[in-house]
RNA sequence: UGCCCUAUGGUGUAACGGUAACACAGAGGCCUCUGGAGCCUUGGUUCUGGGUUCGAAUCCUAGUAGGGCAGCCA
């Protein structure tokens, strides 16, 4: 696990709320939580709230917790717990010995119900569904009051426990708080605290046939566990009025509640929901697919922690709606990749070269850099011989007039070796390329300064009987429109793009390679960051799974005319 | 025709009543044995109208626009 950088995070309205709580001695201390359901794979936003909950405990020189809000066990499942775990500590965060469940606090939770039933202040209702709908009115009409809203006090009290003793069909009794059916806050319209639901919970078994509702429980969790700063996205402004009223109501500690805006990323999707649709509908191979925008599929794809955290602090923390370009990421991971990850040469798809004036068993051993960056990285030995593999595109027969690259009858330097120029042009039946006939310049060694020739490029390429095999996927984009989900008419599916994953099976990469490690990232020269894939690659299989390109300003020039 | 929240360059975030800053993206340029990295240059009548003030992105007010709220989901 790496470890938090000391970087503070940049300023921001929560940090303005706490210093004033803290200068106010409204709290003396400072404690968060992040408080995921364990109902699916953390994503990115929620890397957001990660950051921002470890990073203000940090930073403050208080605790954040775990918890996780399981009130609805229909929906939950451990697997979901294991991977929230794992996702977080891989973020670089640490709840130490304050791992907590909702499901802990079920018995004081009755007891709370319990508590606001003899206060008057909660009763059962045995309408049907339907009737509590109708009745709850709509934002713009108030609601009507149930007509078992004045219930006895004792009657409650009996009903609802013969309701957690499991002597009634789901949905035959919810118990609901005494509140203000004409509140212009549909929250605050008797909401439900209990329903029935005789299903087995993940961690409590079958004690319960009765569970609480988020809002029942969330707030008095927080509470529980003594948060000081409960930060949580901006739908449950609307509810704060509601957790002010129970917490109130029980005479308990009273943590504050600060609402931001949840991250949105253009050409991906956070819905929950969608992506479990999409690892259902198989359009990915799973949570941790590298197109995924969860952290374990980031994980995958080889972005690092440091690199998310970092993404997560310059995105910042506010409450208005906000679409984070893509690229914001692309950027951190290639400002963190660049200065951390060794670089290698791989040749994706390979056009052979002969030197035509080169030894015919001659092999020499180049010094290369391993890191431009970082020259502790040290240097390696890269094998070089008469027939080499260079990349497809870095040939033109007929060049573009800004091509600095291969075309017959030009020069162009091979990276760490020499300056080669190219002949002929040997073609197969087809009329494809079968190889390059090149000579190479003797004089013009890297590092030797014989030479002063000026070339106006460098590529890179791979000895041909040296270089291993690879198989390498070049991941792009999931969606091929900035906002998929957003288009009323058409499923967000639609809007897949076709070319996110390119296999390329025959690859070849320098021989250093062949003992990577399953996670291990490299700049592929001139290519790109790719990580050596966790699940699939073996030694004598390898697999690299393309992070991000580098910046590709050909790209441009090549698309201007 | 209700309540709550929000409004700063293309995208984000900052400026805490003293005259708009930083990052990303874009566009130019320099440099380069990665067309990478790095460096330099280049964007805003701060949603609109009033008001308070010597002075307003900041405070007040009225509009406008966007978002949220009618699960026995979270």
């Amino acid at each position: 696990m790496s470890e938090v950088n000391e970087n503070t995070m940049p300023p921001n309205f929560i940090k303005e709320i706490i210093d004033e709580d803290l200068k106010t001695q409204k709290y003396n201390r400072v404690h968060t939580r992040f408080p995921p359901e364990p109902n699916g794979y953390l994503h990115i936003g929620h890397a957001k709230s990660i950051c921002l909950n470890f990073g203000l405990g940090k930073e403050y020189g208080g605790l954040t917790n775990l918890r996780f809000d399981d009130t609805n066990p229909t929906k939950e499942d451990v697997e979901y717990v294991d991977s929230i775990k794992e996702d977080v500590k891989w973020l670089g965060f640490d709840w130490e010995d304050r791992l907590y469940f909702a499901s802990d606090y079920f018995d004081t939770l009755y007891e709370y119900a319990i508590k606001l039933i003899k206060k008057g202040k909660a009763y059962v209702d045995s309408s049907p569904f339907e009737q509590i709908k109708v009745e709850r009115g709509a934002p713009t009409k108030p609601g009507v009051e149930s007509k078992y809203r004045k219930r006895p006090i004792q009657e409650n009290l009996e009903l609802f426990e013969k309701m957690k003793n499991g002597e009634f069909e789901d949905g035959v009794h919810v118990l609901r708080a005494n509140i203000d059916m004409a509140s212009p806050n549909m929250n605050l319209r008797d909401p439900i605290l209990y329903r029935i639901r005789h299903a087995e919970h993940h961690r409590t078994g079958n004690k319960w046939c009765i569970y609480p509702m988020y809002d029942w429980a969330h707030g008095q969790s927080d509470s529980i566990e003594g948060i000081t700063h409960s930060i949580c996205t901006l739908e449950f402004e609307n509810h704060r009025p509601l957790y002010d009223w129970f917490i109130n109501e029980l005479e308990i500690h009273h943590p504050r509640q600060i609402e931001f805006a949840r991250l949105n990323l253009n050409y991906t999707i956070m819905s929950k929901r969608k992506l479990l649709r999409l690892v259902e509908e198989k359009h990915v191979s799973g949570w941790d697919d590298p197109r995924m925008p969860t952290i374990s599929g980031l994980r995958r794809r080889g972005y690092t922690p440091e690199s998310i955290r970092n993404f997560a602090d310059r995105i910042g923390v506010a409450k208005r709606d906000n679409v984070i370009d893509i690229s914001q990421l692309e950027y951190s991971i290639r400002e963190d990749l660049n200065a951390k990850a060794m670089r290698v040469m791989a040749v994706l798809t390979p056009i052979k070269v002969e030197l035509i004036n080169y030894p015919e068993s001659q092999v020499e051993l180049l010094e290369a850099i391993n890191n431009p960056e970082d020259i502790s990285m040290g240097t390696r030995q890269l094998p070089f011989s008469r027939e080499l593999y260079i990349e497809a595109n870095d040939f033109q027969e007929v060049p573009h007039k800004k091509f600095h690259r291969l075309s017959p009858g030009n020069e162009v330097r091979l990276r760490y070796a020499y300056i080669i120029k190219c002949e002929e042009i040997i073609k197969n039946q087809d009329g494809n390329i079968e190889k390059l006939l090149c000579s190479y310049d003797i004089d013009t060694k890297s590092g030797t300064g014989t030479s002063d020739k000026k070339v106006k490029g460098t590529i890179h390429w791979v000895s041909a009987k040296h270089s291993i095999n690879a198989k390498v996927r070049l991941y792009d984009r999931l969606f091929n429109v900035p906002a998929p989900d957003s288009d009323k008419e058409n499923d967000f599916i639609k809007y897949m793009n076709p070319d996110s994953l390119i296999t390329i099976e025959n690859s070849k990469v320098e021989p250093y390679l062949k003992n990577a490690k399953p996670g291990e990232r490299f700049q592929f020269e001139r290519l790109g960051y790719y990580c050596v894939d966790s699940k699939e690659s073996s030694s004598d299989n390898l697999v690299f799974n393309r992070t991000v390109t580098l910046k590709d300003s050909w790209a441009k020039i090549e698309n201007k005319s």
